[in-house]
DNA sequence: TTGTCTGCAAACACTTTGCACTTTT
DNA sequence: AAAAGTGCAAAGTGTTTGCAGACAA
């Protein structure tokens, strides 16, 4: 999966680092602050881009230290990191995408079905919508998901030929 | 899956029934209408329900008649139908759930994250925000897809004890 | 007849789990 | 030392595919 190269949704102000919110998490439940989780946080949070748990783990094989988690880890602390608010997890076309939470604003993506990039974006109108349609409804909103699906600006100025080329 | 008893958004005309429609489509593809294609549109097009390939299929193997079509054959027809534009595919939770689309207008989705029951809406402002974002990217939007999660009237107001239960 | 479709079994992709050993606390 | 975590291999899901026989046109 990708990020868009304009990329331009502010950071946050945070208290804690991902590293230190992560440890804080682990901590009061007495779970153990080990090698594996350290290095999945750190290298998590030194990327911005969305990324799925194949691309974590063939990430993590190509540091020079070599292997630094296997598979089941990786899934494992992915999990553990969505549980603790640091990562948001999607679906996409039958697989898992991850993203930063923690320190980022809420937001949505733009998909483009050619080039399978994810742009972000956020609107302060679609939250409005979100309470307008979910008290009609009597119902209790706690997130929200909105992808809007078609062919971003490169692709739509491209030659055919290079238009399904995924873009990193 | 499931949707909402209170499901009330309109039928709009059209000029084909779903079968005749699909007929259409397989003839203009060279593609046969054989019974299994036959028996599938016409259930898909019994119930407005969201539905998963698996549902489908047990649905299928209910009927008196006995089986009506293997699990690949549902899985392909499920394709077509969707490239018919018959049916909207979407992944929820890491499996794909069809719905109507021939024939319905356009909506969006709660999702209950107790009952996972799915709730239709729709609204007019959200396809204004698509187009108002859309054009800042210079992206050509060509569908969306918004769910709201949380939790619906109906599991707000009960025990928890009863909170898990799907409702079908 | 001709070529597509079906069903079977097997393969796939992605994710989770049981268990013996390792590591953190 | 005690408890939790790790990696391995295996098992699960959900979905797709190769192929020989069945069927629509």
């Amino acid at each position: 999966m990708a990020t868009a190269a304009d990329f331009s949704l502010g950071k946050v102000a945070v208290a804690l680092t991902p590293q230190e919110r992560f440890a804080e998490f682990l901590q009061t439940r007495a779970k153990r602050i080990t090698r594996q989780r350290q290095t999945i946080v750190e290298h998590v949070f030194s990327h911005h881009e969305h990324f799925d748990a194949d691309q974590l783990l063939a990430d993590l094989h190509k540091t020079p230290e070599g292997i630094r988690a296997s598979r089941p880890t990786v899934y494992r602390t992915l999990t553990e990191l969505v549980d603790a608010g640091l990562l948001k997890k999607m679906d996409l076309a039958g697989r898992a995408v991850y993203e930063h939470d923690y320190g980022y604003p809420q937001h949505d993506h733009l998909y483009c079905n050619s080039c399978h990039i994810l742009i972000e974006f956020s609107s302060a109108e679609l939250n409005r919508i979100r309470e307008a349609v979910a008290n009609q409804h009597h119902f209790r909103a706690q997130s929200h998901r909105l992808i809007i699906s078609g062919v971003c600006a490169r692709c739509r100025s491209t030659r055919s030929k290079s238009r399904h080329q995924d873009r990193v």
